[in-house]
DNA sequence: CTGTTAGCGCTTTCAA
DNA sequence: TTGAAAGCGCTAACAG
């Protein structure tokens, strides 16, 4: 009896919002009838005309829902958060393609937290059905609280003894790969730019490496293999101590995008020339890569599969399985080549 | 009565999440009291040692408020949305530092939503007191119906007649400082890459370019300005066209970042050099900028203090105030000069 | 086919 | 200084 009766309803003011039981007055119905009306409850038995009213009740004041309250009944919120270390790397955003591709059609909305996590981890937690936990770096953000906290939860991209269920790519093979690529062009004296040895993705990356090295019967001296966070800085000052080494190397491994990004500008101010002086192959794929000068080969891993599979395994997790299995993402990884690699040049 | 007088209580165990009725009872003290402590309300008179006794039941049984019920009783959410149409742009990085920055020690969690928006707008509303909606691009992620929704919003580095606050940086003295750089370099045939004419921040970006040339007294033929997503690819194809006009511009303009990116490679791929045959300025500055080849020189906008204001003005929405006005944040843009810049060589 | 009812876990008067 | 009680808006038995 609020402002009904007037003729014309004035539909966008929806003063206050409707509540279900505005809904249910409006339509002549039961407030029950409108909850299983709305949420298409297949047990409910309904005449048309009457859904018909319901339906046009709920339009005409504007209804929407109040999670909250749903939240509260049910002890499920549909939301499903992804907490990753750094907006800025764009990787994530494939990841985070494939998650909601997977997670949307389930029902999920998905939101990412982003910030060198953990900071707000347990607010977040209380929040969601369950948690994607992203990004390699950084050992001290350990989710145990986490767990204790009692969310589902999986790791992506990551492997940690956590009893976490984890979803990766193959990471091994896609150093291998790259290795494999530039041992085949010629070159002998290639080095690596490894992660973080506190992340997991690093140690798996290196060992692809060494790995494919091995099988080529190549050395790898001491000096080759350096250690770099994930960012542009970072693989810059890498690859300026890679390239004191002499005599240096002819092929570099970046084991990540960003830090090939820096490796770029660590050569260009050494006053080398990649591919000529210096070849160089990225980790993870993104535009970007394709619009660098010169253009970045890089290892393209199946990024968006990993989000998918790793919201497959948190849906599992979410429905009760206890049985849920780490996945690593059978998909190969592939080389994209682009103008950063070459047979080994005549300079030294 | 459930797992309690047995001497160790398995902290970690803490089987089925506890509610606020189990403290109380561990407590022995009435549900409210509870409340009333874990939320440190000023009102409460309370002997130290039954605050105690709360405090300790609380950290026992592992207690966590549930996030559903309070938001229920409350009518909040404590947390805020930050929309944006990509997660592959850097600058959201910057903007979201800001954010966080202010919404964090208001108590407040911010979960960021990625994706073309819009789709669904309708399910974030919901869940949390207030929006940001940031990003520039695409005028159909009209959120009319958010209003509609009444929720709390205020628009990102983007002004639209919507009747929402808006947040933004001064665009239009940004491009203008670019286009001046270029001028004191002894430029004269200056191009613009801009920005999607549906997107304001293109109209504002342009016009600075535009009012920088007039005030120097320099002509901009029409082919020197050309339209472009905010991405790659687009800035690309943008500068492939300006490359083709004769004479070709001995400058260009671009209002994004990842366009400038893209620029760059059109530039090589015409077999030019930056900067000997083309001086480029990129727009919006971020770690990437300084590691490409050759480093870019930018104009860095305020981004961070960009997205503090706009929770500024979010905060007033929430507290109800009407009167929030639209913020261009101050702080003026900072020219970055690198090595993409100089004075205009002798190739033709 | 539709209505009644009992909470979900919290906050917050109001009363003692 | 503490407790009792009402109810936020919804869902899901259970009854008609």
């Amino acid at each position: 009896m609020t402002d009904r009766g007037d003729g014309a309803p004035a539909p966008s003011v929806a003063s206050a919002r409707a509540r279900m039981r505005d809904v249910a007055q409006a339509a002549r119905v039961d407030q029950s009838i409108v909850s299983r009306v709305l949420r298409n409850d297949p047990h409910l038995k309904i005449r048309p005309e009457t859904r018909e009213r319901v339906l046009r009740a709920a339009a005409e004041l504007n209804y929407r829902p109040n999670a909250a309250a749903r939240s509260l009944r049910t002890a499920r919120t549909m939301m499903i958060g992804m907490v990753v270390p750094d907006l800025a790397n764009v990787v994530y955003e494939r990841i985070a393609r494939g998650v909601s591709e997977r997670a949307v059609p389930a029902g999920y909305v998905v939101m990412v937290a982003a910030g060198s996590a953990g900071m707000q981890l347990g607010e977040i937690a209380g929040r969601v059905d369950g948690l994607l936990f992203g990004g390699a770096t950084d050992e001290a953000t350990a989710p145990g609280e986490v767990e204790d906290d009692g969310v589902p939860m999986v790791l992506v991209n990551r492997r940690e003894r956590w009893g976490v269920p984890t979803a990766t790519v193959d990471d091994q093979a896609g150093t291998a790969l790259a290795a494999r690529h530039l041992i085949a062009l010629g070159h002998t004296r290639i080095a690596h730019i490894g992660g973080p040895h506190n992340a997991d993705t690093g140690r798996r990356r290196l060992l692809g490496f060494r790995r494919a090295m091995e099988a080529a019967s190549l050395e790898v001296p001491e000096e080759f293999v350096v250690e770099a966070r994930y960012d542009e800085e970072s693989g810059y000052a890498a690859t300026a101590r890679l390239l004191e080494a002499s005599p240096r190397p002819s092929a570099i491994v970046a084991s990540n995008l960003l830090g090939a990004v820096g490796a770029m500008a660590a050569v260009s101010a050494a006053g080398l020339r990649i591919p000529q002086d210096v070849s160089l192959v990225g980790f993870h794929d993104a535009a970007l890569a394709a619009y660098l000068n010169p253009p970045l080969t890089t290892v393209r891993m199946p990024l968006e599969e990993m989000g998918r599979r790793a919201v497959d395994g948190l849906l599992a997790l979410m429905r009760g399985e206890s049985d849920v299995d780490d996945v690593e993402v059978r998909e190969p990884p592939e080389l994209v080549v682009r103008g950063s690699t070459a047979a080994p040049g005549a300079s030294s």
